[in-house]
Order: C-alpha cells, then sequence, then structure tokens
DNA sequence: GGACTGACCAACC
DNA sequence: AGGTTGGCCAGTC
C-alpha cells in the first residue's frame, strides 16, 4: 500500500453519506490534478468497508469497470439524486472535499 | 529497467 | 457538439 493509495482511501472514507465525487476530483484534492486514472486503480484494488461506489466519473456517468449497475443501485439506496439520463446529479451532491463536508 | 495498461480527464479537431 | 488522442501515476510483465 503507497502513500498514495492510503491518501485516496482516507479521503474517500470522508465522503458523506448520500453525496458523490469524481476520481479527478480526488486526485485534484490530494495535489496531483493528473492523477485521475491512479485514482481509478485505488478504486479497483477495491479494499473493503470503503465508500467506492460513491466515486464515479467528472459528468456523473458510472465508472465503466465491472458491477457497475450494482453500483447505482446502492447511490440509488443512499439518496444520491439521478439524472433521467442515468447519471448521478453531480450539481446537487457532487462532494468538493472535506472543506465542504463542514460547509453544510 | 523499459514498456504497456488502466474503475480518468481535458484538450483538440 | 461529439469523437479521438494524449498525458498523467502507479502497478505489473
Amino acid at each position: 500500500m503507497n502513500r498514495f493509495s492510503a491518501q485516496v482511501y482516507g479521503l474517500l472514507a470522508q465522503i458523506p453519506k448520500g453525496r458523490v465525487t469524481s476520481y479527478g476530483r480526488i486526485a485534484r484534492l490530494l495535489g496531483m490534478p493528473r492523477a485521475a486514472r491512479t485514482v481509478g486503480w485505488s478504486m479497483r484494488n477495491c479494499p473493503e468497508g470503503l465508500p467506492w461506489q460513491r466515486v464515479v466519473m467528472a459528468d456523473g456517468s458510472i465508472a465503466q469497470g465491472g458491477y457497475h449497475e450494482i453500483r447505482r443501485a446502492m447511490l440509488e439506496a443512499e439518496g444520491v439524486p439521478f439524472l433521467p439520463d442515468g447519471r448521478v446529479n453531480m450539481a446537487a451532491c457532487q462532494w468538493n472535499g472535506p472543506d465542504d463536508d463542514k460547509r453544510l
């Protein structure tokens, strides 16, 4: 487990229920705006106990990995609003970082 | 140790 | 406005 993954997981664990964020957003919060793919790699490792389903693409669509239907179901169960397009309503529930959590 | 790949993103036609 | 390409970071072969 490298430092980057630890940061990704740490940040992921801070995502409030009912909110989502994107890979690139996490990468930016970690100071690596170009490491969106690496974040995706960390998600791929999929550690148990982490709400990895709350991480979606920048446009709000579900990532192209496996289980993408299950992710949507879990997000819906958490109360995440979806658009008729089948994508997450980023405008309503995008998590902008730990600071945004306090802002609530 | 170099090259390829990947749950991405943004720029560029 | 939409499809393609390049680029980045870390892991694997």
